[in-house]
DNA sequence: ATTTCGTCGGCAAGCGCTTTCCAGGCACGG
DNA sequence: CCGTGCCTGGAAAGCGCTTGCCGACGAAAT
């Protein structure tokens, strides 16, 4: 080409804040890249100097050509507008703020498909790392093809981490489902809820698994048990259509308190119950997972088990840019049981009657 | 350089496809980027055969780089774990794949001096467009630079608009609060609720503006009125605060309706109701704005005003992808009352007692 | 005084891709 | 039969930036 082009960039670009300071491109880029190469306190003067009267900002793309990887964090989740993506999102936005990196982020609605689609064209943009966020079901036919790309991804140099997910050996951090599930069927066990029904998702999702075999243990340990698991959609609707069947083949009739597998479950299945002309809170408890924002504001008030999500975004991003940050590691996340209304105080009091 | 770099991405170049297919990268590039330039029939099955082996994957930054610009939407928001923003950006996600753009967000968490620090960084990766989102403060010391930026990427080829605030001469998506405000004003004073008090946000927020206004046209039109206003924050919490400081001074005695800023603010201001004695819903009604997904699921359900905030993100996003939609011009998205327990019908009753 | 280093600037070679311009090749019309 | 277009393929010039290498210079060592 022999004309110059449009560039839609339009500003200032390094040859200019060059020739402002009177140096050469390469000395220019050394000031303003934190370069091995030191350069004379004179120069370096004119050309920050320079830098700032042109008002220049570097061509990213650019960059990123000349280097061979962008500072980009690209970050996958199954939707974003669930509270729960969303405040892991926050979290990963906070850091890689702080870590000068940019986040790109693809939605990939549960679909290893779209997962896999959305990574290769994440890999475009030779990203400095890549976050996938999702409960993935076990044994997806996509799963070994994701994998092979994010190893691929992390040989030329990249990082990958799993968020809230089975690793395959990539560094992951999630939340500790498990002794979570455990520490809430102990406490409400120990509160005087006993025989417990689950209501969650299927049972493909290991988050599902974990979280009712953690129940499962939890309650056993303070001598309850689960008599019953339903499995519906994981969300509001299924939570609610699981427990109308309960209801109705009278699956709750034994139940001290219906353990949901997600807040959202735990609000349809309090629906619900109040359709059936149940009470909950008194006449059955009901507990949740994840503590989402409104947890405290339905009535009763949810039992629910608090994690910190920003902060496991946080910490994946940290893991994903910092290269201090030993790899290949797996980092679970406690999470802290939030006894509230829903499940009240059953000790002491003459066991209720139905 | 002398010697052959690293190169992160790993993957095939054009040059590498070409080779295999045996023509020239020029030829490559036009068969797999839509050229104006015909190509033979045989060199394109031979190429788009090469690339195919190859799992050849463009170089998203070298491909910006010769072309001036990167299939890049950027978005900023106030905050991604806020149900209102994260709705959107739902929505613009969706509506990205589509055009097949990247979305790369930008947390600015309603810092006008963050918002422009974004801004710039953001610039650095020569976007196709940007789309800020988020309710501005009139009037802000940035507000001048954020739009002189803004201004100067359109000039540069780019794409910019506002989605829910003011937009200050460029295109604009946004909820039509004044409207809406209105219709549930009519609304709830037609039944019955007439003297009305608002809890809102901060006046400076454009939004709290057109709600309360649209709120005191609306109940005048059906003989209502608006008695007090109280502000604090835009959040549950200010929705709690201000409310007791209305219970605390006899603010709320002869209101019939709390109508608050925002469906955080009017959970907040349920909650305080009841720690002050009153039911929300029987004592006195309770609206909000958004329609949260958990509006739904409060007991008493909360009255609301429903906006589609999936689809002002995709529209934005269209605006700001398609060549064909024309720019300059606000599109206002009208909201939809939903009218449910928390402001019951008291036409008719007797007045109830207080 | 001469040689040996060590520093710091600049040159220039790319990074992978797009696009302009040019050169053949072909099919026409005159 | 030879010009005149038209069409398609290729060579090559960048896009803006980084960085390996070289050279020049002054300081330290001999």
């Amino acid at each position: 080409m022999r004309k110059p082009r449009r560039r839609p960039g339009g500003g200032p670009t390094l040859a200019d804040v060059a020739a402002r300071a009177g140096v050469s491109p390469a000395t220019a880029s050394r000031v303003l890249h934190q370069s091995t190469r030191r350069v004379g306190q004179q120069h370096r003067e004119r050309v920050l100097r320079a830098a700032r009267e042109l008002d220049y900002r570097p061509d990213l793309s650019a960059q990123a050509m000349a280097r061979g990887t962008a500072p980009v964090l690209a970050l996958l989740v199954s939707s974003i507008d669930d509270p729960y993506f969303s405040a892991i999102a926050a979290g990963v936005a906070r850091s890689a703020q702080r870590h000068g990196a940019i986040v790109t982020i693809a939605v990939t609605g549960r679909d290893t498909g779209r997962e896999l689609t959305a990574l290769r064209t994440i890999r475009g943009q030779r990203p400095r790392a890549v976050l996938v966020a999702g409960s993935r079901t076990l044994g997806s036919r996509h799963s070994e093809a994701l994998l092979a790309e994010l190893r691929s991804l992390v040989d030329a140099g990249g990082r990958a981490v799993f968020i809230g997910r089975p690793s395959g050996g990539l560094p992951a951090v999630r939340p500790a489902n498990l002794d979570a599930a455990r520490a809430l069927g102990t406490a409400i066990a120990g509160l005087g809820h006993r025989r417990a029904v689950v209501v969650t998702g299927a049972g493909r999702l290991e988050t599902v698994r974990e979280r009712t075999e953690g129940l499962r243990q939890g309650l056993a340990a303070s001598g309850g048990r689960v008599i019953a698991v339903e499995s519906d959609a994981f969300d509001r609707r299924g939570g609610y259509r699981a427990t109308r069947r309960l209801l109705a083949n009278g699956g709750l009739s034994a139940a001290d308190v219906l353990c949901a597998g997600n807040d959202f479950m735990a609000v349809g299945a309090m629906t619900a119950l109040r359709d059936g002309g149940l009470r909950p809170g008194e006449d059955i408890a009901v507990t949740g997972f994840n503590d989402i924002e409104t947890a405290a504001d339905v009535t009763p008030r949810l039992t629910t088990v608090h994690f910190p999500l920003a902060e496991i975004g946080e910490c994946a991003a940290r893991l994903a840019l910092d290269p201090e940050a030993c790899g290949g590691e797996d980092v679970l996340v406690p999470g802290l049981v939030r006894l509230r209304d829903s499940s009240p105080d059953r000790r002491g009091g003459a066991p209720r009657e139905r």
